[in-house]
DNA sequence: GCGTATCTTCCAGAAAATGGAAACGTATTA
DNA sequence: TAATACGTTTCCATTTTCTGGAAGATACGC
């Protein structure tokens, strides 16, 4: 490699630094030191002649070059990327449309979401991912997923354009087997005092809300078991071990797969659940449809 | 850098190789030896999981998976170039153009191919290189060069995709100075027995064909200097030094130029330029001007 | 002011790239 | 058929680059 010649780990890194807004989230994300990155950036920077970040306090801000930069290391790592999938995925015939939903989407709203992305006309190939919010970010920042679908919407991250598209707001019910209901539909929400709780984990947006509901009631129920995935919490309550918290508007669904019933609206506690996208000149097409699917269904509600 | 990422070294060696069709020839225009570059093509195809090459013969062949993998290679290295550029030429209003002359192209030929461009609607900064053919191919195929101009075609190798323009096809004449016209112009050919002689070096195309009409006619003249630099070449020719070769048809011109008038044609022998460019998806706009100002020159002649 | 968050510099150990030597396989030539 | 030329691959010691611990510099918030 001539000396002169791009160092396209350097950009890399680069890329990482720009896109998270500082050398220590970026250094998170790469798995690497932050003193490895801020070295490389200053390679990189000494064999361009020019400055890619001013300081900006104790972080970094883009130069010109650095924007300049930017743009064109985010096409380069996108064709990467494309390059890595179309060798890895072989050649199948579908086109890949790559989704990563948290844990706290009810799997079938996110099926409904989904479902029509596999007919025609665009028929493809759908690669889902479950994880952490946080991670899915990443994945989606490295271009190796084309969509998250979450319980929340992106932080606003300095150069890292993420696209948060409100798909769904409904409002949550308590539901529990016909024997809970029994217990405690009588004289809601009082009823709920001793009654045993599945709640969403902490980390989780709804479970704020729902915190926050309780306190304003003055309930302090036992709860039983936190979860961060939604379906595995409607499976403890599917087994009568506690009222759990779920879309009102997904009443029959739930009658259907977990056969419990609603117990009592949480009045004023709603669930969002949004698609988020990076900003890019050509989206996939896929995106359209699973927004549209979206606002079918808060049309339905 | 996770273990599962691209390396973009890796990459740009088989972009190389995949270029020059050969690890070796790949090794020559890196500047490194074949083993290295064969190494790190095993590892890139290693962790991609597929073979790029195919043994073929004692050579290689791309493979479908390698196909995939040069066009994207193509773009990322494109982009990256472009950066580089971009980065190094700061913030100049008008768009580079970057040309590579082979010393053999009379510069006057050169300069009105391309005066057209310096001016509106193009207006480009003008980045003219001199250097060995192969050098420039080179340069071109990095994609540091625009265009090159030069006194023969693009060799065709394999997924390395030039295309060479015929700008000008004329007729070879010998001129000298005055003194040397009057020693020689009688009787010519015959009178070059004795006549000192300036040629270009044998790498040149055109000094084939001369030797080729010196066989055929039976003259053993006195070649008194060799030269690679056709502007040089005639500088001698202007000091009186021998008879040189030139385009009859820039007859007026060398008179000018160089103080020297024709002596005699050399029947049958005469010299081609091409412009050479990589084929891409968006040619360079100042490539038609320069094809076009080729057209008319030989209209001209 | 003091603790904290962030970037930078210095340096030694770890990892990767590199090329010399030689083996190997295939085409060309004698 | 053997000899030769050409091109790739493997082995391995050397060189270069990358990496992160420690410590220093600078800015922000309380």
């Amino acid at each position: 490699m001539r000396p002169d010649d791009l160092n396209y780990r350097h950009l890399l890194y680069f890329w990482a630094v720009a896109k998270e807004g500082s050398i220590t989230r970026a250094a998170e994300r790469l798995g690497l030191s932050v003193q490895t990155i801020s070295t490389q950036l200053g390679q990189l920077e000494r064999q361009l002649g020019q400055a890619l970040f001013a300081p900006q306090g104790r972080s970094l801000k883009l130069t010109e070059a650095g924007r300049t930069a930017l743009a064109h290391a985010e096409q380069i790592f996108q064709i990467g990327e494309r390059l890595r999938q179309a060798l890895s995925e072989g050649t199948h015939t579908r086109p890949r449309f790559a989704v990563g939903v948290t844990d706290a989407v009810p799997k079938l709203f996110a099926f409904r979401l989904l479902e029509s992305v596999l007919r025609p006309p665009l028929a493809v190939r759908l690669e889902c991912i479950e994880g952490e919010f946080e991670h899915l970010l990443g994945e989606l920042a490295l271009n190796r997923l084309d969509l998250v679908v979450a319980d929340r919407s992106a932080p606003q991250r300095a150069n890292l354009k993420l696209h948060s598209h409100l798909l769904c707001n409904v409002g949550i019910s308590l539901f529990g087997s016909t024997e809970l209901h029994k217990r405690c539909a009588g004289n809601f929400p009082h009823s709920l005092a001793a009654a045993p709780l599945l709640l969403p984990a902490r980390s989780n947006p709804l479970r704020g809300a729902i915190d926050a509901w309780l306190e304003t009631h003055e309930l302090r129920p036992d709860i039983v078991g936190e979860f961060t995935d939604s379906a595995l919490l409607k499976t403890f309550g599917r087994a009568g071990l506690g009222l759990f918290p779920a879309p009102a508007s997904m009443r029959e669904d739930i009658a259907a797969q977990f056969g419990a019933v609603p117990v009592g609206p949480l009045q004023g506690v709603s669930e969002s659940w949004y698609a988020i996208a990076t900003q890019r000149r050509v989206q996939h097409p896929a995106i359209a449809i699973v927004q549209a699917a979206g606002g079918k269904q808060l049309a339905g509600d």
